[in-house]
RNA sequence: GGACCUGUAGCAUAAUUGGAUAGUGCACCUGACUACGGAUCAGGAGGUUGGGGGUUCGAGUCCCUUCAGGUUCACCA
């Protein structure tokens, strides 16, 4: 039984001794007392007083009394107006230490193979190269994955691939009008951005086309829908949609190229997945699910011929489901995979990692599904998160103001290197330890300033001033560890003792608290899918730490009972150091 | 215009889900290495939680109102 069951069942039978009420354990509200208060956890008796007919300040003295007498782990208590602060007794945290010392699985529940969860993130276009908010997306996805997996679910991480409709056909016929033959090879670039090339360039044209047709006199809003390379990019869809040969072999050589270029991102960037599905797979199901919900009566056609489905007992609007020309759009897809997943994985829970940008289309998602008799639609949940923002507003691939994903990460590693090498402790380390440790140190700094956010907040970020290194940063937890690997180095030979100490330390007991508490932040951060309650809790954790180390001496101790205890209780932090940074993806370093 | 989201110190972010004097990091000022690793630690300064009203023992958190910003409402994805 936990320390909080243990101590509101205690304060249960306190006040049904005092007061001759049974209250429900969760009636009673206890929290961990603030650090500038006397107490390790404290009782908010204000909701007490009807019981006790008396005022919240005496309520919890007497309280506070009956409880030091009666449970010998309370040993004192402090009252300040209606708060009740508790003072644990020492032995409950030494043995929890000495419980937990070598449990290498500490907070985490063993995977449930039943309890199914799909997570897709990441779900590129395949026609521009990845950029920072598609970092945040990776990196929530991942770690959104490694915390469900602590929390005993069987995540499958999916992939799903944007490889067709207009914006990829219009890449395709940039590079068949003016690619002049290029390929990576030749153009020695990264197939994503030789791509991505060609969809700007697309972009280019079509606007100086619209500019010449409202020269010539045509109102802007026909001429973007009346340019001849958008009639063009139609056609190219409508003729990929019916297999066109020559469509498919150019379709498949320029996503080829792509998938190349992502792959290295994806490598760099320390993100994978358990399977990668292609939209252009599922569209055809999509269309299917739409002509059966036509059939039953649930959508409607138009007499243009295309098909809707009609939300306004919603509150919405009609929505468009299928075009005239019998093409499909983005939500015909989303419906096909969202069929053929539910098939698949027999999943409970389908988390998607999407921008909320998408939250409107979501919201549509679900109520389209359930108005076809999809009764699992309810399975579906949308990990909304935040855009990323820069100093100059949204980033816009048309317009070349986004921050390259390969770019940035190639910048954050000459840092790493910069910083490493004048205050590293790096001899001895070979050209290839050496570039590993880069790489770590610079992929700990990004990951750890994007994950430590709140995913549904919108963060800033600004490219001309660097990531830190300092503070609440990636590299100041990995330096703490680092540091804990060097003292257990030195220490493991003279590590002999095995008696405990009866007491300890302030400074002590604050890291063993911030232990304590790592399954309970664990199971919060699964159920709200919030990696940064994990990066918060590290950062605490090593602050508390740092405090201990920079006072209290380790090796140098006399006492060896202390110093085994501190030594144990150094091991157990580096432990949970990094077994909670590979939560959000990222390694520590024995050295640095 | 309708719908949804967000406003916390110069900047970036927390707040145990309604609890105590709103924490923390960067930047700024002061101090601590003959030390187990100074990428550290100790201290200082910086706040009307956008504004106004309400609910109650108690509000950054809930309700109303107002201001500012963002997203979305496509035969784009």
């Amino acid at each position: 039984m936990n320390l909080e069951n243990r101590i509101t069942l205690a304060a249960q039978s306190a006040i049904e001794k005092l007061y001759g009420t049974l209250l429900d354990t969760n009636k009673i509200p206890l929290q961990q007392t603030r650090k500038d208060q006397k107490g390790d956890y404290t009782i908010v008796v204000f909701g007490f007083s009807g019981i006790s007919k008396k005022k919240p300040e005496e309520t919890a003295q007497e309280l506070g009394s009956y409880l030091k007498e009666n449970e010998d782990f309370i040993t004192d208590f402090d009252v300040i107006k209606g708060f009740l602060n508790l003072i644990i007794s020492d032995d409950i945290y030494i043995s929890f230490l000495i419980e937990n010392v070598n449990n290498t699985d500490f907070g985490r529940t063993p995977i449930n193979p039943d309890d199914k969860v799909v997570v897709e993130y990441s779900s590129p276009n395949t026609n521009k190269p990845l950029h920072l908010g598609h970092i945040r997306n990776n990196l929530l996805g991942f770690s959104v994955s490694e915390i469900l997996k602590a929390n005993g679910k069987n995540v499958k991480k999916v992939n799903l691939v944007n490889d067709r409709g207009i914006h990829i056909c219009k890449s395709m016929l940039a590079w068949q009008k003016w690619g002049d033959s290029l390929t990576p090879e030749i153009a020695n670039l990264k197939g994503d951005k030789l791509v991505g090339n060609f969809y700007v360039l697309f972009d280019k044209k079509y606007k100086e086309e619209i500019a010449e047709l409202v020269n010539q006199g045509m109102e802007k809003a026909i001429a973007e829908k009346e340019a001849p390379l958008l009639k063009e990019a139609q056609q190219m869809l409508l003729k990929w949609e019916e297999n066109d040969a020559e469509t498919r072999t150019l379709w498949n050589k320029m996503n080829s190229w792509v998938y190349a270029g992502f792959d290295i991102t994806y490598k760099n960037m320390g993100v994978d997945f358990d399977k990668i599905c292609y939209e252009s797979e599922t569209y055809l199901l999509g269309k299917k699910l739409v002509m059966e919900g036509l059939k039953n009566g649930v959508l409607f056609k138009k007499e243009n011929g295309s098909i809707w489905c009609d939300l306004s007992e919603d509150g919405l609007d009609e929505k468009l489901l299928l075009r005239a020309d019998g093409t499909s759009v983005y939500m015909t897809q989303d419906l096909g995979t969202a069929q053929l997943r539910h098939d698949d994985f027999e999943a409970k829970k389908m988390i998607y990692v999407v921008g909320n940008e998408q939250n409107y289309h979501f919201d549509v998602l679900k109520r389209v599904l359930k108005h076809l008799g999809k009764n699992w639609y309810n399975d579906i949940e949308h990990l909304s998160y935040g855009m990323v923002e820069l100093p100059a507003g949204k980033m816009k691939s048309r317009e070349g103001t986004v921050v390259d994903a390969d770019e940035l990460m190639e910048e954050m590693y000459s840092t790493a290197k910069v910083t490493t090498e004048e205050l590293g402790k790096t001899e001895n380390f070979s050209n290839n330890e050496l570039n590993q440790l880069y790489r770590n140190v610079s992929l700990s700094a990004l990951k750890y300033f994007i994950l430590k956010v709140d995913p549904k907040r919108q963060m800033m970020f600004n490219p001309s001033e660097s990531i830190d290194f300092n503070g609440n940063t990636g590299p100041f937890i990995q330096y703490t560890y680092a540091r804990i690997k060097s003292i257990l180095r030195k220490a493991s030979e003279k590590n002999i003792s095995t008696n405990w100490p009866e007491t300890i330390d302030e400074k002590e007991k604050n890291v063993i608290q911030h232990l304590y508490n790592f399954p309970a932040i664990l199971k919060q951060a699964g159920e709200q899918y919030s990696p940064a309650l994990i990066s918060n809790y590290i950062f605490d954790l090593v602050k508390s730490y740092n405090k201990f180390y920079q006072e209290i001496s380790i090796l140098k101790e006399d006492d060896e009972i202390k110093k085994n205890f501190r030594i144990k209780l150094s091991q157990f932090t580096a432990e949970n150091i990094k077994n909670a940074m590979l939560l959000l993806g990222i390694n520590v370093p024995e050295r640095m």
